[in-house]
DNA sequence: ACTTTGACTATAA
DNA sequence: GTTATAGCCAAAG
């Protein structure tokens, strides 16, 4: 039996899923909480077959290690990302997010270490 | 099966 | 502070 997903993407999905609202986490963390620290380019890759229309996926919860909107201009429409996260309480300025450190969500312990 | 890519990260200058 | 280069892994072509 196999509790987790074999599929590396399918993993992803389900840990951004888990982003609480109003937090945001780094590439390399969620990487690194599937088990694969130096992943964290496949992570990204992962939320850009991600289906836009229906936005299952908080992607925009997803931000580089600068906490940098890196991946804004996959959404839609530019701004979508910056929109979306602000909706949710997260300050954004210049495509960077404010008191990233603070909002930053790491799975492997919030989650309680696996 | 091999090559290229990519929403990254870390280190160096 | 930024810019450049290397390392990294997994999927798509």
């Amino acid at each position: 039996m196999k509790p987790e997903k074999d599929n590396f993407f399918a993993r992803v999905y389900e840990v951004v899923q888990l982003i609480p609202k109003g937090r945001v986490t780094s590439y390399g963390a969620i990487a690194r909480y599937l088990g694969s620290k130096g992943s964290a380019r496949m992570v990204g890759w992962a939320l850009t077959q991600l289906p836009v229309q229906p936005n299952i996926i908080p992607a925009q919860r997803v931000v580089n290690r600068n906490g940098l909107l890196s991946g804004k201009h996959h959404f839609g429409l530019e701004g979508q990302m910056k929109s979306l996260l602000e909706s949710e309480g997260v300050s954004v300025e210049n495509d960077m997010v404010q008191d990233f450190e603070k909002l930053f969500w790491d799975p492997e312990k919030e989650l309680g270490l696996v």
